[in-house]
DNA sequence: TATGAATGAGCCTTCATTCAT
DNA sequence: AATGAATGAAGGCTCATTCAT
């Protein structure tokens, strides 16, 4: 199973990693990162109109005017927190997944679970309820948001399953279902658990406490509903 | 398919229907439903802190103030917008469905193709993308919603599993796991038309433009996955 | 003591008073009184501005829009106030009075009683304090309400002090000055009986209490200031 | 007599003194100031209700938010006019004058004229009419004004007055009458001279021209009043 | 670079006034 | 004559944005 253990991502909002310059200098290169990822956990918790700079600032441990200095406004705030939390991290598992493609089962499983490392289980898992809510908001957005990052997650699946029909491992299916169908269960736990989840309002208790669990079964039925059934469907 | 045509609800939104009474009178009664009905359709459309009054009583064509005649404010207007909007369908839902458990596999086709045909494509279809962005800012009505709506709804498709698997129909199954997996699709394809699918960014193209089909195909790989294999089909 | 137990108003307030026509036609004539006492009672209590004319009508038992049936506005309401409420006492007091001046002493007793019993221990007696606070408001009421009313008083006790000392009984003194002195103590009660005091604050715990009693002590030191002294106490 | 022409407090409402420290520093400290000395004169001159921040900050020279920058509301504002505005001023008199009981005449005296020239001269000389217009819509400032301003005046007096009688230099009264009688003359040009004199319209034409006078004539009848009589002055 | 005082446009809310019934 | 639903102007308050320090 190639989860791969140091995630797949680079320097996903935590620029101040491995240094030797002085604390100065790292903090002011690590500050934009720093401001949005405030702004991240505020505009996922509250959206985007409820949530006020003083908030973001204060939970950034800097004055208000000082997101001034790296944020032209609020908006242009908005758009670097889904640019820069998200378009990092499909990069890397581009890269990274790609070489799977001879496995398209371990490359579907990979997919998911680095996806849940990676962004599920972090802030960033907030993104897609973020996205939800704001999309008729900012369109604009919306659709960097839908190219950068939900077209070209479709289409690493896509290309996995594929592959698999290619190689006669998956039947024949309606792509485009199936694999709305492999991301559903996992955005799903990611925007509840932001949102109801939070006011431990469960949509299904099990699935937040143990996510990972809750997406190997979904996996399995998913994958055997995928695979080509040799004569007698043995699983 | 005892699927209703008719829609299993009796009076969703609009009050104004025998005439006789003078119109003033007409008017004044289906007032708070027009008001609710212009702030759901505005709520969904931008969230709640987003939305301004002005807007509200511009789309139901009355005065900004007129608002204040019939919610005390406009939080009041967002909770009466979830409560009277959804709970009336949940009851109606029960009330006609609860009599199809002698058919576990009809009665979830059913409450499926019911939700979708009498919340799902109707502006009510939005409350889910309501109750995700605002959950958080309103915990008491996310409580309320929680427990009228979601675990109301979640005991229906129980009581048909339940029923299935004591009849020997249905495989044993994680009940909690099994009901999330049969409400997420329909979910998923109500909280994107309301949000990126707006912006014509599909997350499934097929799904969006007709989702009777997907929800089809979904419900058969769902029940197919259910059933009870005959013979040894192993699991 | 020449305390008029009937006092010297003839309809202060309340019209309604000894009849025989129908309930209908006196209810109608009495519509005015009705509401402008209620709005007495209101401005006095919390000022003009922050009465709003729901209150009034509701402490009338008439609806809103009733109010415009007789007035043409909440200021035109104000100036009937005032006007109405106030103005017949004066004439009546000046009628009834101003036969007294044979005897000063006497005269300025029952003024201070007579104003006492009608107007300080009345709801009228609100209106001093009304005008306090609203003067700078409506100068022309104000304007009106001083001569009509202050100015008018003022020359009845101007009358009697005059006549005393041109009898021989007074000193000669500051007319004016001493014409305030008489008045002062009277109005404070009243001001403050519908302010301080009812918050159950007194500015003097006696006064409030027991008024005829202060203001009868008070008169005997006026009273004493002012008597001519025979031979040779000392001025 | 012990008048002193310095006043008795030290910084009553304009702390922006000594200059050194830059102007925007000097500018924050007097803010507060600033905005309730203007504050004060407009609820004074118009009421509570009828005065609109926007009124206050154009004459404080500030932008309607800036109030807000010292002030939670418009009601914390009404109340720091009133605490701010009298309390310095009374702990200050009560530490100037308790050292003169020794000469209760001449205390007397210095109370009223203190009075006069701190409060009643000067824009603090609203207050009272203030207090008496919106005792009954902010109980609570009502009762501090009694408790920190009125009783503690009250007591003053009462101190200068029990000590006189206890050396045989004043004749025993009623403490508390007495005591009324005293402030009463004073408290009445205050207030007329913030709400019907400002229009022209005076009470007594000589008290508001030359209130000193007046007050001065009010004392010394005040004071025979008081003495005790040699031999046996009938009473 | 960083601060935070100041601004003013904008929104929720109130309420005097109108008018169809 | 009386009602009360509807209006919309105005006021309290917020908050994104600016700028002097």
């Amino acid at each position: 199973m190639p989860r791969d253990p140091r995630g797949f991502l680079s320097a996903p909002m935590n620029a101040a990693s491995k240094t030797s310059e002085p604390l100065r200098q790292r903090r002011k290169q690590a500050r934009p990162s720093e401001l949005s990822a405030a702004a991240l956990e505020l505009f996922v918790e509250k959206g985007f109109a409820a949530t006020r700079l003083d908030e973001i600032a204060a939970r950034a441990g800097v004055s208000k005017g000082t997101l001034y200095l790296y944020f032209d406004s609020k908006e242009a705030l908005f758009t670097a927190v889904i640019r820069d939390g998200i378009v990092p991290l499909i990069e890397s598992a581009e890269a990274q997944l790609s070489g799977m493609l001879d496995d398209p089962e371990g490359m579907l499983r990979a997919i998911l679970f680095a996806w849940w490392d990676n962004v599920g289980a972090t802030p960033l898992g907030g993104i897609p309820k973020l996205m939800i809510a704001e999309a008729m908001n900012f369109p604009d957005v919306a659709r960097f948001y839908h190219q950068n990052v939900i077209e070209r997650g479709r289409r690493m699946v896509e290309a996995a399953i594929t592959r698999g029909i290619e190689r006669g491992l998956f039947r024949p299916v309606n792509l485009d279902q199936t694999v709305s169908l492999f991301f559903v269960p996992a955005m799903h736990i990611a925007v509840w658990r932001h949102s109801l989840a939070f006011c431990e309002l469960a949509f299904c208790e099990a699935c937040q406490q143990d996510p990972r669990e809750f997406l190997e079964n979904f996996l399995q039925i998913f994958l055997r509903g995928l695979r080509a059934t040799e004569k007698g469907t043995p699983e």
